[in-house]
DNA sequence: TTTTATTTGTACGATAGCGTTCATTTTGTT
DNA sequence: AACAAAATGAACGCTATCGTACAAATAAAA
């Protein structure tokens, strides 16, 4: 959902047009508490940037907790939209696996996706529902697609495994290694195409032969 | 660095033992600021903690800012000195990557560990030096010991790697998995030391498995 | 045009934290 | 005992932010 669908519904009675500034407003809000943190961000920036005024603010959001407790459910909402591990039915189990992998970085490796980490780790510990609500919109269901996935292929008798979950874990694992770690941190690394079609390979290749074996201890 | 190494030393010419004190505060200061971040954490808070007056921890610490970062220091000093990938002369490769498995999933799942990741990523906008500072005394160390240690195994032919950074790196990956990710949102994991075994064989069978291969493409 | 919901600007109260000042007290040294 | 460094507590100025109140303005609907 893009920032131009929320405009289009019309306010039901007279004001001026309300949607669009609930949107404006969870824009703004999402930009201040990625840049400064939570405490930090005031709402009368949000409202600066947002050109609306702080009552209106008030109006639309119980206090700074709610919205900003709506901006990462937006965000959540759009990551589990963003991101799916397809199927592709024709593709080989190869190809699939490398084009999730080049998924998984430019996904993972967003600059957007990088600050909204930074900040919500931080919040966990005010309000650790904000972590749970994070993990299963990202991390749990991008590992469940791939957990899908790799059964599939488990039953074609494409690959074996004596533990999916563990599997698909190492494959994430593989791909991202510390990236986004660094990343995180402020290290910069501007991969190519070219150098994340390497990456990616490296990570499948490694991950095909280990599960290639006749045998997982 | 124990907290009590630091407070043997007597202070010069009269006054409280101030050594002491500085320690005090820096404890106060980490558990302040780990708990609730940097802009939550107060220094009242801090001084009540430390069983110190607010003025004394201006009389030794220049600001807030200032304050943070000595404890990034120290955390980061501690971090140095407490994991180090150990090469292990007469133990094979194998035990020794066991070992460096265990030893790195212990020592990135302490609560310690977590809860400074979580709050140090949300200053590095406000920072980027503090970024910089954490990645050199912890991921970059820890990868650069391991890259060494397997260029020896690569010197002795037991293993082969084209890359052997992003060898290092597969083998962080394999290891930790997302499990670093999953902690610092929240999830709880607790895995016994059987299940931390099993989850540290998984990892250096495979990269074992992937390193002893003719060619690396 | 009138009505009505919405928005706005400004002002306000309340709270809270930073960093400082200063007179006083504590504590180790000489 | 006298001294000097260090620590204390309480108060202060200052700034900032949250969240609210209210009267005026605006824009759509009737």
């Amino acid at each position: 959902m893009t920032d131009a669908d929320i405009n289009q519904s019309h306010s039901l009675a007279g004001g001026p047009a309300s949607q669009r500034k609930i949107a404006d407003i969870l824009a703004a809000a999402r930009e201040e508490f990625y840049t400064n943190g939570f405490s930090s961000a005031t709402i009368e920036a949000i409202a600066a940037r947002a050109q609306v005024s702080k009552v209106t603010i008030y109006s639309r959001f119980k206090d700074k907790d709610n919205l900003f407790g709506q901006v990462v459910s937006t965000e959540c909402a759009h990551m589990r939209k963003n991101f799916v591990v397809e199927n592709l039915e024709d593709k080989s189990l190869r190809d699939i696996l490398q084009q999730a992998a080049l998924g998984m970085m430019d996904f993972l490796m967003r600059e957007e996706m990088i600050r909204f980490e930074r900040i919500l780790a931080a919040e966990v510990t005010r309000d650790p529902g904000i972590g749970e609500l994070f993990l299963d919109n990202g991390p749990r269901r991008l590992l469940q697609d791939l957990t899908n996935l790799l059964e599939l292929s488990i039953e074609k008798g494409e690959i074996q495994s004596d533990d999916v979950k563990a599997s698909a874990e190492m494959f994430a694992g593989l791909v991202m290694g510390r990236m986004d770690l660094f990343l995180r941190y402020g290290h910069k690394m501007n991969l190519s195409a070219a150098e994340k079609q390497k990456r990616a390979k490296r990570a499948v290749d490694g991950w095909m032969l280990i599960h290639q074996q006749r045998s997982q201890p």
